[in-house]
Parts: structure tokens; C-alpha cells; sequence
DNA sequence: GCATAACCGAGACGGTACGTCCTGTCTTTTA
DNA sequence: TAAAAGACAGGACGTACCGTCTCGGTTATGC
């Protein structure tokens, strides 16, 4: 049996079914294991532990670390941005502190700079992690299109780009204050140079 | 002996001087392996063989193989702009490539990620590492106040956040892209959005 | 449902009846399993796979690896002598000439070590495992009665020694010769001491 | 470095000596252990951990299970018989006193059975082990000889077969006892058969 | 000139985590 | 009920790395 990315259904078949409680105290024990001790210091023994359950039943649901910890901190993907009406000032503001929440939730913001090293070198893992993302960047197109159609946003502004503008001052952001979140200030003056360089 | 973090001299004092071949083949070995076998894959045993020493001789000059790796990525800080004239575009156009250039330096590039998880919860390395960068925000400040001084940028463009923005964007793309550079296209569309963001 | 050692029939009882297929296909792949891999490195799912089968089945039958591999071994059990007539020097080359050819047998020569090992702190398996060969004790008292009162052996030859002594050189001589067999001219010089001492 | 079958010298060598405390206190772990809770269930870790080391330093120096046990077991070989005066029966009875009371170690009985098993299928370690025996085959030579030089001894009997028949009886009549030991008769009995088998 | 101090190589040390394997049991669907 | 499939707890395996240490032996300086 290989071991699927996320504990999915593969059909009904027959054998044993996997006891869903125990994949999700495996994610929750790695949520909370995380935060206390760090990515490095993670061991995939003490998760199984700590989930009263043991280390082949966590191997048979995901093949390393990071694809474990990838699916315990990011359970819920972050959304964009959930109401989308015509402000650009407005939206990438909710965009900015958006971006902000997401990472600042102490299990990502715990297992991010592990999944960072970990995703280096693993393609395959990028694009696993990556495309639960993807989302971000379809809405993005999607509001600078209406923004540009509009007359609210300069013709040659490329959404992905703002995407990873939004999405790497908030990472390096993050990395640069230990211990310390970002407040509503720097949301503020981070988002007016982003809104200044997307407005007509 | 406690190590120093990097192989600087500590007065004459008695007894017989390191080696500097070593140091430099250490340095070698470290940014070869690097690129080679990635950040978690790199063991101080096999760095020393590499450069024909031992653990020993490493560990007498580097503390852990974040201070070892991170010299030998960051051996020449990168610069943020060399050339300081009054246009807007231009520089930051040229500070975005040189960002560019500096995180797309193999070893920088098979170093980053790991470098970034040691940082992660040990400040002390953290802030070892970053004082590297401290000239940037330095020069970025001087900068900011001079257009704004020439009246080319707007009043309350904050220096920091730029610097955020211009280092977060060229990160999160490199992560983004395993295998593939940054080009000149990019370059020019990121850099538009924040010239944008910056002019008056 | 406890298994029964042995595959025995228990009733008619209810249900569906268990298929003896699968008991001798489990059999067969044991026996040629052991022989292959030998007897510690054999693996219980590995059996169940190559009879076609699966580990419930398996463990339905017997309870533990010794004791499949025991009947495996020992589908039929060593006899001693078969023709008993008056010839003590014949009888115990005959005799000699049985067990190097029980303990030659691939399977048996494969499967005895691991067997006695499990056999080790485990009287209740030893027992069962010894129950196979208490015929043999059985005949050769007969025998030495026999021929003590024919005139040809002494009167205080223990028989239950000699069946030790014919054995245990069998075997300790199997032991010391891995790869090779015990060839006729071992039977003829092992023989020609325990006859000159049963003699009278 | 690879690990010696014993942890004999290999020079004098470079580098930190090894700690020959560790040695005595893996040798004496093992045998206590493997006394406790048989070969099979003696675990390596188990084993480290009572001698107050780690696995690593047992597995520099011993390559597995056997090799360590087979030492701890066998550390003063037996002596096949100290006393050579030229007595047939005195001399018999004595190498089957000798020979039981070696089996009969507490340490080597618990062992055995798990050595006989590993050893089966490895040459090699079979090999290394015999050759802890090879002087009381050598020892039995000079004997026979001498006993019909003295013609005490019929001149056809095979020394290799008598050492067989004398370690054979003694290692299958203790696995057919579990629990109790082989006593004076048992010596008695079985080395009467083989006196008169060797007498002339 | 010779002691001292720090270097160098080699490699053992305690410790920890890894990922795999196997055993014997249990739980499900299907026949 | 049995059969097939496969998950489950538990635990050993042998390997790899880390950062420290203990050696014997080698340079430099500095008294």
C-alpha cells in the first residue's frame, strides 16, 4: 500500500477501513507538536505517540514529514479575499491582512520555514503544496480583470506578480520579527505602496 | 575553545595558528555539497571529507552547519544598488535585479530554505544572519529620502516595507519556480508595480 | 476460534467448511519458502502470498510460524528401521543411515534450526514438536530388548541414549557441515562406534 | 569503519581507543540478558541500554545478534579434557562430564538454540564459531591416537566422529530436557556406550 | 631551546530519529 | 461461517547524523 498525500478515499474495497479518528488525532497531535517544538525537532514517533496511535498506522497515511505537516497546518486553505466589492484600496488591504492572518496562525507560522527547507529540492512536494494555493492566484486574476475593467486599475498590472508581492512581504515579513506578529500598521503601509502601484 | 562564528583572527596569542587553506576548503566543500546533495542532505562529515579534513578542524571554526552554510552562501553581501542617480524606474528596477541576482546564486538558492528553518525559533542566528542584510535597509532609507527629498516619490512611502516587498517578491517567485529562474520579464513587472507604488 | 495446531477436522459444525486447498497450498509454499530464505527470515504474509492466499487463513490453521513449519518439515515422521531382523551391526547403520537422510531433507535441514530455537522456552511447543518423534524411542527400546535377549548386545545399553547419540551426531554433524551432506562413509565410521559399543 | 567479530586490537591506530569498559559491559548485559529472556527475545537495545551505552557503540563492535551473543557466551571456550591420563573410560566420562557441563552454563543453554538458528545459512559465522572448537578436535586426535598407540583404543576409530557422537548426544539430550539438566547417570549411561564403542 | 598552547588527523562516544519490517489481532465486505 | 483484504498495536531492526570527546602527533610563538 502506498500511501496516499491526504488519507482520501481510494474506492470502497474491500479490507479493513482506516479508522478515521486516528487520522485526525495524527493531525491534531502534529498541530500541536509543531507549535511546541518546532519542524526540526518534530519526530514522527512522538506525533504517533502523543495521537495514541503508532508509527506505521502515520506512514501508511503520508510518505514523509512535510506532506503531514503541510496537511495538519494548512487544513484550511486561506481565502483570498471572501467579499469582493469595487474598493482596490479596500480589497487589497483584506488581501494584505488576509495573507497576514494566514501566516500568523501559529501552527503555519511554526511549520512554514521546515515545509520551506523541506519543499527545496522536492518538486513534486512544491506542486503538492502549490496548488493549494492556486485558488489565490485564479481570484487575483479574476479582481485585478474587473478592477482594470473598471477604470479603477492600471492596464499592465500583472496578478501573479501581485500575488507574490502580497505573499512575500507578508512571508519575509513574518521571518524577520520572531516571536512577534505583524500589526495593523505594517498591513497598512505595506498595502498603500501595493495600492498606489495597482491604481490607475 | 569556544568557536567563532566565522574565522576571524583573535589576536596572536600562543600555540600553533589554523591553517586559512582550510578554512577556504571548508567554505568549498560546503558550497559544492550544498548545491549538490541540498541543505538537509548535507552532513559536516562529509563536508569535511570533501575539503580533506575532519569534523574536528570544522566545528573548532563553525558552531553548527547554519554559521557554516551561511557564510559560505553570503560570503559577499548583496548590494542594493551601486548606482544612486534620481531615477525612480531605474533604480528600483535595478535593485529588483539585483535581488534577483543575489537569491539566484546556486548556492544561495540551495542554501535559502534551509537556512531560513535553522533561523526559525534560534533569534540568535537569526539576527547573526540578518545583520548581513542591515546595509540594505540602510541604503533603502537613504534612498527613500532622497526621491521623496526631489520630490519623485510620494511623502509616506515606508523605507522597510519596501524592502520587504522588493526581498518577499523575489523569494516567494524563487520558491515558486524549482528549477527555473527569475527572467527579465519579471523583473520588469514586479518592479513596475512597486515604481508605481512609490512614485508621486 | 482458537486454531487447532494441526489442520484437524472438528466436526461438521456449521458454516462454510474450510477449503483443504488452502491448507496444503500453504503447506507447499512454506516448505519451499524455508528452504529459499530460511527459516528466520521467513515471512508469515510471504507464505500466505505465494499459497495464494492471505495471513487469515493462514493463522485460522496454525497458531505461530513453528508450528506451520514444524508440520511443513515433518509431513511425514522419520521412521527408524523398517526391516527389524537380527543384525545389530546392519540395524544401526540402518538406523544411522535414517536420520542422515530425515535430516537431510532440504526442508528439514532448512527448517530445524529456526525450530529449535523457537522450540527454546517454549516446553509446550517442544513437547508437541517431540510427541512426533516418541515413536522412535518406542522401537529402539524394542529393539535393544530384542537383541539383548538374542545374546547380541550388552544388557546395560540404555536405549534412550542411543537414540540421543545416533541423533545428536546427526545433527551436530549436519550443523558443522553447511552446504555439504553426510555422505556413506560419515554413516559407516559414526556407525562402527555406537556398534562396537552395543556389542556384547 | 567496519565492525570486528570481537573487539580485538587492530593496531594502535589513530583516533579516540575505544572503552574497553563499554566492551565488558555489552559482554556482561548480553549474557545476563539473553539468560532472562531467551536469544529470540533478546533485543540489541535492550542489551545497550543495561550496559549503560548505546547501540551505537554495540554495533561498532559487533556486526550482529550472533557475533555479540556467540561472544558472550563463549567467552573461556571448553576444554575438552584437562587431566590426559591413559584411562579409556575415565578419560571418555570426563570429556562427557566436560561437555555437559559446558552446555549446561545457564548463559550458553539460553543461547545456543538462537545461535544454532542464526548460524544455519551463514557459512561465515558458522565458520568463526567452529573455529572456538577446533582444539577439541585437535585435542581428541592426539588422544585417540595416543589411546592406540597404547591399544587401548581399536585402530579404525574416527577421532572427528567420537567428538560428533559425544557433542551431539550432550546438545540433543539438553534440548529434549527444558528445564532440567543432563545428571551423573545420564554421563554415565551414555559414556558407557561410547567407551565400549572405542575400547578394544 | 624548549615549554606551552593550540592546532591537526582519526575515530569513538552518547544520543536521537529515521523508515522498514514482521507478528499476531481485528474489522470489514463478499461469498 | 469462511475467505479476502487490509488496517491495527507493538516492537526490533540497522543506518545515519549530530556535536562532543579523547587520543597521538605537529607546528608556531614566547619565555
Amino acid at each position: 500500500m502506498k500511501p496516499e498525500a491526504s488519507s482520501v478515499d481510494k474506492g470502497p474495497g474491500a479490507g479493513r477501513p482506516r479508522d478515521p479518528r486516528i487520522d485526525a488525532a495524527i493531525l491534531r497531535a502534529a498541530a500541536e507538536l509543531v507549535v511546541e517544538v518546532g519542524y526540526s525537532n518534530l519526530s514522527l514517533a512522538a506525533v504517533a505517540e502523543r495521537a495514541g496511535t503508532t508509527k506505521t498506522a502515520l506512514y501508511r497515511r503520508w510518505p514523509s514529514k512535510a506532506e503531514l505537516v503541510h496537511e495538519a497546518a494548512f487544513a484550511v486553505p486561506p481565502s483570498a479575499v471572501t467579499a469582493p466589492p469595487g474598493d482596490v484600496a479596500g480589497d487589497l488591504r483584506a488581501m494584505m491582512a488576509g495573507a497576514r492572518d494566514s501566516f500568523t496562525n501559529p501552527v503555519v507560522r511554526a511549520a512554514l520555514p521546515g515545509l520551506i527547507a523541506d519543499m527545496a529540492g522536492n518538486a513534486e512536494l512544491t506542486a503538492r503544496i502549490m496548488e493549494r494555493f492556486a485558488g489565490l492566484f485564479e481570484v487575483m486574476r479574476y479582481w485585478v480583470a474587473d478592477s482594470i475593467g473598471r477604470g479603477d486599475a492600471r492596464a499592465d498590472v500583472d496578478p501573479d506578480r501581485l500575488v507574490e508581492l502580497i505573499g512575500g512581504a507578508t512571508l519575509l515579513g513574518m521571518m524577520l520579527r520572531p516571536g512577534e506578529d505583524l500589526d495593523g500598521d505594517w498591513v497598512e503601509r505595506t498595502a498603500d505602496i501595493i495600492t498606489h502601484g495597482v491604481m490607475v
